[in-house]
DNA sequence: GTCAATTGTTCAGTTATCGTGAACAGATGA
DNA sequence: TCATCTGTTCACGATAACTGAACAATTGAC
């Protein structure tokens, strides 16, 4: 096992080119910088120091190990701050957020507003990402939490080391251009929009295979989906500008975005599950993000 | 200074429930583990166990520091590791490496393939970034080369503490479709296109900078840039499709693409550079990763 | 309920590790 | 050439780590 003292030695000396100098930073005799060298060589397996005339250079396993030796180290002082920290009552840390385009703007943007104001010591990352990318980077430690979404009827496969929290249940809305015939309706039959050139997400995405679906099911049709884009803000505006319809959660279509008009199914409907993963060892703080994330998802959920 | 191997008892108690049980795991007497970690405690500065029943259990705190001890840990392994391979003469390690598009397609995937031969001990991990986004993350050791790209006349500022190398000057090209009457000639002056639509990429990026600044200096005009987007392919497929033209980089129209022809300014011209980013202190795994780059960059560059 | 078994803790004593200081060898530059 | 710098080695004292026995608290079988 190799020791943290003796990589801060060895660091030292690669910052300071002699033993002396690096001896006398830490506070220490040049003989025992020589003897706990010598040991850290013994513990890497492999020669670490040249003498070069009268100074001394790292070899290439002294270079590398070097480099492990400064994220080590400054692993620690996280550590050893985040426990102070929480154990002094407030809660700190940095925690690494995923989340698909409507959740980040809807819940993780609210949250990180929230959790400034009530554990100012929380730094919270985040980062557009949908959850297959989100996944592996989670097991990780790349990340710390990823925000995914699930449509009814195709549920993911949930790797066991990983721990799944709904987040919020919503319904899928039909979504017209305000001059529309049928937006002055309250509910819509998919069926009356057989003929409606569609806005949907890329072909193999959930949503893609969720609007299929829903219109040959419930709308007893083959939609004309003529516009892709994995941006719903980018369907929205085609909907507007366009004529193009649109299925969307109604995480997206809280904005209220003006020019359109979001319409529950009249019958029967279709619905998504937005949810967090997280590893199955929480931290505090990290347990404190995920709270918070819930309560935004709640909050940004629009009253039915 | 927190102590790593207090940190792996810590770690142990942790997952097995019991002092006993770790001692007997690490081959220590629970007598050992017990006053260890009191010690643990001291420098954590604070409690990290609390009896519950005869058995025992992590505080808040001792969660926290779990945690980070499991970063930690694996950190030195593979620290070992990569010191161990290295030593024996191979080099090894993770190199995470972010390309804009382009570059990722025709410098990075090809560097990947030729390292897998020649260092198979070497991972290396590639994602598409933009260099705006890759250089906080290269600062903060998640990434640790970035390569990115440079118009004539707009020099990006660069951070100290980062290394800049170059891997390809190249010129910009003007590309039409195969149909373009001016398709036939060997050079083109890009003043007879003024009345041609172009496809570019996103106003605010270095592309669509230099595309306006070449048809204004060398052109003398204001270009009709219709179309938008920062990939690359779905700009030459504007123009093999919508009859645009575009200023394209030769890495991008290296690939020959059909339906569209390439052809350099009559005068003047633009170039581009594409360079390396790594911090200045680079392990020899990190400087083996730029080589195998900086070598496909050099197989990528059209002969001229 | 009782008692053996199991848990963590404490204490004294031993052992291993770490540090100092002096003596030494090689390299440098006046 | 020689004083001065470098890193290394050695013996020895100081510190830290570990053991083993004794102890208190809890649990579960009888």
């Amino acid at each position: 096992m190799i020791d943290l003292r003796r990589l801060r030695l060895l660091r030292e000396v690669h910052v300071r080119g002699t033993l002396h100098a690096a001896a006398e930073a830490l506070g220490y005799t040049p003989s025992a910088v020589s003897q706990q060298l010598s040991v850290l060589e013994r513990e890497a397996g492999a020669p670490l120091l040249e003498r070069v005339g009268r100074k001394v250079r790292l070899t290439e396993a002294g270079q590398v190990l070097v480099v492990h030796a400064d994220a080590l180290l400054e692993g620690v002082d996280a550590a050893a701050a985040e426990v102070a920290a929480v154990s002094a009552g407030r809660l700190a840390g940095v925690v690494r957020v995923a989340a698909f385009q409507s959740a980040f703007l809807r819940i993780v943007a609210p949250t990180v507003a929230a959790l400034a104001e009530q554990h100012p010591a929380i730094r919270v990352e985040a980062t557009e990402r949908e959850v297959e990318q989100g996944v592996p980077e989670l097991r990780l430690h790349r990340l710390d939490v990823v925000v995914g979404d699930e449509y009814e009827d195709q549920p993911r496969a949930i790797h066991p080391e990983l721990q799944r929290e709904v987040a919020l249940r919503e319904r899928i809305t039909i979504v017209l251009p305000a001059g529309h015939p049928l937006a002055a309706a309250r509910r819509i039959r998919l069926a009356d929009l057989a003929d409606l050139p569609w806005a949907a997400c890329q072909p193999g995405t959930g949503h893609h295979e969720m609007h299929l679906r829903a219109c040959r099911q419930i709308g007893g049709f083959e939609p004309d989906i003529r516009y892709t884009s994995d941006d719903f803000l980018i369907l929205l505006e085609m909907v507007r500008t366009t004529g193009a319809g649109a299925l969307l959660p109604d995480l997206v279509v809280g904005f209220d975005p003006p020019g359109v008009v979001a319409r529950p199914f009249a019958s029967g409907g279709v619905g998504r599950e937005v949810f967090l993963l997280t590893r199955r060892s929480r931290t505090p703080t990290v347990q404190a993000v995920v709270d918070g994330l819930v309560v935004a998802a709640g909050a940004a959920a629009p009253a039915r």
